[in-house]
DNA sequence: GTCTATAAGAAGATAGAC
DNA sequence: GTCTATCTTCTTATAGAC
């Protein structure tokens, strides 16, 4: 996000605000405040409240292809990492995982952006879409890819390997929600996350 | 729910108007209409819209606990009910994880119940612990308890039990939530959930 | 218990000075 | 671009007739 733009700072205030209360929970008052100005002036700057929040998801959806382009694994296209995992170990696997754990928990923009699509899946069509894709739809189809990849250099047993991605990334998912509504708990999740990883390989992997 | 009382069809309106839009998305004047009547006409009833949000979370903890003992399986006793299983086969396995989903994705008001709480997850320190507590903790604890009773039986390979119950429940966990946002993709779920248990068992079981 | 009427305030949004 | 002032509408909640 940049900040040199007061249109940005706006996008990220009302983020920050919508990610805790939810749209309506917001008043263009209250998001002026955090800015520093007057209501009035939001005006100059969007068109309404809801336009706020549609250039909020603009902005997200090319800030999180820029941030997955600066991973370690590339996250769109399992063909280009699949030479990093070719003699997969415990310990690879656990890199993957922790990484995708660690990013989406930590990232500051990511985690806020998160919350707000899950407050708002539930009121709008278009978000529930952009929330399934995102944290599911796009998560499953990229460890599909790697563990079909994988599996035909001879390193998995014979398995479904979509299902084999949603045992490996469903209870990530699952502790990623926990961290957002009890972040308390991020220890126990990063040992129930190593523990989880250890099994899934014991059980899905030929040797190591 | 009972509909006998007009405090019950405030309760069942009010839950159903909060699951859709939030608590902030509803005014009175929309819940007194649902119900048929004047928005003053409330507040015979309750103290005012916060009473009602409390009430709701009251009546469905004890409406929670009445539905799961109905269920074939006890639900929060493991050890009653891990004599149905003594010889699980992958058909069995099956049956609980269906059951499970079923129940979640279908029973209305426990559907509803779900969808305000994860609006509300983020808004109120006590929506969080109670989300994490009836989704995560205490269906993982019931799960461990019973893998760890059959694994004493010697059904199961050796393993951590709690992160099985993750392996087991989380893939579901997940297909709900899928379900929540876009009902359309149910049969794609329930296809979906067929081949985990299926791979499931291959993985976990020693022989069926 | 339900109604009408209304208080008291907060909401989104606009006009026009600077 | 930002401000003050204001419009209009909507909000929660209460008072008091029936």
């Amino acid at each position: 996000m940049n900040f040199e733009t007061t249109k940005d700072r706006i996008i990220y205030e009302s983020l920050r605000l919508f990610a805790e209360k939810g749209f309506d929970g917001v008043s263009m008052r209250e998001i002026a405040a955090a800015v520093g100005m007057k209501a009035a002036s939001l005006y100059s700057h969007f068109k309404g409240k809801e336009a706020i929040y549609t250039s909020i998801v603009d902005t997200m959806k090319s800030r999180y292809n820029d941030e997955v382009m600066n991973l370690q694994i590339d996250g769109n296209d399992p063909s280009a990492d699949v030479k990093v995992y070719e003699q997969i170990s415990s310990e690879q696997l656990y890199g993957i995982g922790r990484e995708l754990f660690v990013y989406f928990v930590h990232d500051e923009y990511t985690r806020m952006y998160r919350k707000m699509l899950t407050i708002g899946q539930f009121q709008n069509e278009m978000i529930a879409q952009e929330y399934s894709r995102q944290y599911y739809d796009e998560a499953i189809t990229y460890q599909r890819q790697l563990f079909t990849m994988l599996a035909q250099m001879g390193n998995f047993k014979d398995a479904d390997y979509e299902v084999m991605a949603l045992h490996f990334y469903a209870p990530i998912y699952t502790m990623i929600t926990i961290c957002d509504r009890q972040p308390e708990r991020e220890d126990e999740m990063l040992e129930l996350l190593r523990k989880h990883i250890e099994q899934f390989v014991k059980v899905y992997v030929l040797k190591n």
